[in-house]
DNA sequence: TATTCCTCGTGGTGATTCAC
DNA sequence: GTGAATCACCACGAGGAATA
């Protein structure tokens, strides 16, 4: 890595991340979900769409709903009646999208031109009025099922929890509601260039008993995920971000920091401090050495992150290419 | 088909408090 | 005095979904 610049290093990475959008992925003959192994037949993977959809809902979704629901409702969407009775069944213990399903189930008996349907749910998807809803418990952690994120902060070992969500007025319920239940205020925050909002609890006790009162709650796909974080104690900062990166699957790899990455992060966030400390009783010449010395090891921080993501996609690549994918000719420019 | 939007997961920074 | 822990705020990239 010595001598390698940066820009060199985004280049080859940009190169990599090419490469592996153009890769076939090899066959898969079976795949684990819910601590089951589900086998997919070579007729399902080579033409029959509805014969993999079935064994993902399957393997994803209750066997009752699935059946109720699932498997045909895509295939027929426009024509299916019992798209319309699961549209208005939705409706019943839908906030956000009540509007849109009522319209669904109407239209579906309606003689409105498919072009004339497609504008009216647009129209109501803009409209949607937000009334408040009966917020709950089981509200809150179905909505962090879809919507929510735990880390541990890479250079505190901090726990965190937030809700992503575009519509403010969502997270605005959540964190009125629980102000309400358990008398503790939530940061939220607007992402200036997306308009998109977070809110954030960060306070390890509210941590704590936030991710209990989910769990006891419902909590389903992130379940595992809380469990963990709630193990802290027991297990350290860096198994639990690592169990907690397994969970989440492949979303933002490549940013992760890997061990040694969290300890230069740290590094440059103890020396931070003390050159803070430093300005604050007037000992400028140590606080501009420390200064220096932060912006030095950021320099190196930021090259060894990038060449980890690099090694990282070469590995990766590698194992691919090894199980069977191949370059795909029609992705080739 | 190209572009924009939206969500998820992640990292960085500064201030404050606490323990040794 | 110092390092560790905590809290609060801010921001961005990837990639799938929606839209033009």
């Amino acid at each position: 890595m010595h001598g390698t610049s940066l820009r060199y290093l985004q280049r080859r990475i940009d190169a990599l991340k090419g490469l592996q959008t153009r890769l076939l992925w090899p066959p898969m003959w079976q795949f684990r979900a819910g601590g089951e192994t589900f086998k997919v037949s070579p007729p399902a993977l080579n033409c029959c769409r509805t014969g993999l959809l079935s064994l993902l809902v399957r393997a994803f979704t209750h066997p009752k709903a699935c059946c109720a629901i699932w498997p045909d409702s895509s295939m027929k969407l426009g024509k299916g009646e019992h798209v319309g009775k699961a549209a208005m069944q939705l409706a019943e213990r839908s906030f956000l999208k009540r509007q849109q399903l009522l319209l669904a189930a109407e239209q579906l008996s309606s003689t409105c031109t498919p072009e004339g349907q497609k504008h009216a749910l647009a129209a109501a998807r803009v409209q949607e009025g937000y009334s408040a809803p009966r917020c709950s418990w089981p509200f809150i952690a179905g909505f962090f099922d879809a919507e929510g994120c735990i880390q541990v902060h890479p250079s505190t070992g901090a726990l965190r929890v937030s809700f992503s969500q575009n519509t403010v007025t969502v997270l605005r319920w959540i964190a009125d509601f629980r102000q309400h239940d358990m008398g503790s205020t939530l940061s939220l925050w607007r992402h200036g260039a997306t308009g998109a909002s977070q809110l954030w609890v960060e306070c390890q006790h509210d941590v704590h008993v936030l991710l209990r009162r989910l769990l006891d709650n419902g909590l389903l796909t992130k379940r595992s995920s809380a469990l963990l974080a709630l193990s802290r104690g027991d297990t350290s900062c860096l198994d639990i971000r690592h169990g907690l990166s397994r969970l989440s699957g492949n979303q933002s790899k490549y940013l992760r920091s890997t061990p040694a990455g969290i300890k230069r992060a740290q590094r440059i966030s103890a020396l931070r401090q003390s050159a803070s400390r430093y300005l604050s009783r007037g000992q400028l010449e140590k606080s501009r050495e420390l200064c220096l010395e932060i912006e030095a090891l950021k320099r190196e921080h930021e090259l060894s992150n990038a060449f980890d993501a690099y090694r990282t996609l070469q590995s990766d690549i590698r194992e691919l290419l090894t199980q069977g994918a191949v370059l795909d000719d029609a992705k080739i420019l």
